[in-house]
DNA sequence: GATGAATGAGGATTCATTCAT
DNA sequence: AATGAATGAATCCTCATTCAT
């Protein structure tokens, strides 16, 4: 995200003026993640940043604005990649490979679940816009790929949503427990072996959920 | 929970004091669930009862100790009914009826997944032993039972745990979704036809994850 | 204002309320008067009653809300008193024992003028309804007393408005002003005999815009 | 105020500076005078001008330096030209015309008695060197010429201070309510013709009270 | 048991100012 | 001359808590 080196000779103060604005932004996520909006404060913010309070606002006109960044930056890349597939892997054989790289795609930003649940938990008050436009339509796709899926003959039209959002709580979930499983039992979830660990053990369940092989009989 | 019409006719005064414990304990259940423990207010907790602030302190000595009482009494009884199957459980052919239990459970305490998953994000830091002391000992269980059904030949021994966490969080990540999607979609997962269908649907994903009549043939 | 004897026991509790209410109301409409709305903090407030800030807000919601109560307690007993005479006065003989009497009545209320006056110069933004609701009427009033005094023959109907407005601002800007010159010249404006000298004046120019003996002649 | 059409070709960059300090001063005085030192924000008077905050700094060192600049440059000239009369004026036969042309100089700096009462309303701490200065020596020049006019004889000479300051607050309330009343009666007291009348009615009024003709009987 | 009053600590935010660019 | 970034101080206000009543 912070590579100068692939970036073309930038006004340098404006260059710094953007990295002070990414690395507040990180430290943002990080806190959100863990802590939601309330019990975030601008102050923990500031000092993990290593600036003053009144700094952050050279960046960001409120605290609320600063959130509102957070979540745009952590969803916008996701769904963007997110909507890329469900086209052409609608019509694949193999809907654990979706899955696969969703988690694949969610290591790489394993905050955005916490904060994204987090949102879910409060009722979304705060960012419902952002949710029904961004969320609302992947939730859709996953249903249209999930109805066009091979095994998809198993589940009724009614129970498609529900069987989407049963996956979605377990990715998503997964994400969730990874501190308090690593505080608890000293397991880390998002350590690659564990990772890959609960990658195949999704891609297995998607795969007993849609049993591909079914329609080869008939 | 607070439920007046099965109580014996009790001192007034005594019952008066112990009804408006269980009312606060009520409200800051709502709150909590809902906001987290850093989200809600003190204030809004008396404004819910219609008790003044201090009148909180002289039924909980404390904010954290508010959290703390909402937190027992919402898993307390949970765990204890959690505690009584298992045993024999794991012993019958139909491990699907469990996952039905738990939501039947559940029903009744829709709030306590939520406050749960509040807890969970944050790391648990604020009541790492009470999850310590009563949720481990579940997930240990429930691994048990995994372990013991009969179709669990699927799954090697490492995978128990994360299957055991996947089913969790999609039990949990249902309730958490809730207000939620009411809010986005007007569809009301808590509502009894959509729960019945819900409930049927991880039945029938246990199912599939447990083929409990596959090994007959071998 | 602050007189115990007179009144009967109350609650001594609410009592104390009471008066530390309107202590803070005191210290506010001196603070309010000498440095407006905005050169006044409520740590100044809060000082002066020989409080911390947070105890103001037991007692008035918000800044404004004090500013507010200010501005009532201070406006309503003139406007009251204004609203007296007026009917009987605009029949005298006397325009100039009016305009005495408010002398008299804004010498007991000296920080009164200087409150509108800082009000008047922000447009009354904050406050217009106030303003609206209080200083309209008695403008109005004053311009019948005007029109029904005996020397208003000297005056056109358009002029009226702007001579009732003249003359007030002779006696706001006496108050006004007087800060000033105690500063500047070590005299003090509202002290006894410079005050009844203003007064004398004051009755003297309105005798002089008023002459109450000319229409003897027609 | 600003009249660049005025001036003869500068050098550019030279006449470019002088006119952003202008520009500055210009949105100073109207937001000084409109809201006060203290209710007047450097964010204000940069937005207005266009400019941001550091820039101001440029012209001006401080907030204090500037509000001292406007009040400079718009009580200069305007004590400059009273100055003027009062030494011929006095000897005339009119006292009412020196109101007149008073009100004709403000008028044009329609902005200075507001800045000026707002002095006065905080009891010139602020800038009571200025009004020591500047304003003191223009009040004596006025207690003369009132001394000296043809009318005065009705007047005890404790009374001409009072006197002359009772016409003052009349000249400088009007200036001072414009605002208010625009915004409450939708009245504009500076359009011309309002302005016209109350000019009209305060030469009245100073005749009222210098009677010019008096002595010619006796 | 309930509450008005008081308060230390801390919340987000604004302000005037400085400095490097 | 203009400005982005940074900041100490102070703004209004909220919070959890205590205590006397």
């Amino acid at each position: 995200m912070s590579d100068p080196s692939t970036l073309p000779a930038l006004d340098p103060s404006r260059r710094k003026g953007e990295l002070t604005a990414e690395r507040i932004l990180d430290a943002a996520e990080t806190l959100f993640a863990d802590r939601g909006y309330a019990g975030t404060t601008l102050r923990d913010v500031a000092t993990r940043v290593g600036l003053r309070i009144p700094s952050l606002y050279n960046h960001f006109p409120s605290k609320d604005a600063l959130y509102a960044a957070v979540l745009a930056r952590g969803i916008g890349p996701v769904l963007a990649i997110l909507g890329e597939f469900g086209v052409e892997d609608a019509q694949r054989r193999d809907p654990g490979s979706v899955i696969a790289r969703v988690m694949a795609l969610l290591q790489r930003h394993p905050k955005l679940p916490r904060l994204v649940l987090h949102e879910t938990l409060a009722g979304g008050q705060r960012l419902t816009p952002i949710l029904r436009d961004w969320i609302a339509p992947v939730f859709g796709r996953a249903g249209e790929m999930v109805a066009a899926s091979p095994g998809s003959g198993r589940w009724t039209p009614e129970q498609v949503p529900l069987l989407v959002l049963a996956m979605y709580h377990m990715v998503v979930g997964y994400f969730a427990s990874a501190a308090l499983l690593a505080d608890l039992n000293g397991i880390d979830l998002l350590s690659p072996p564990v990772f890959a660990q609960q990658t195949e053990l999704l891609r297995e369940i998607v795969t007993s959920l849609f049993p591909a092989e079914t329609p080869s009989t008939t």
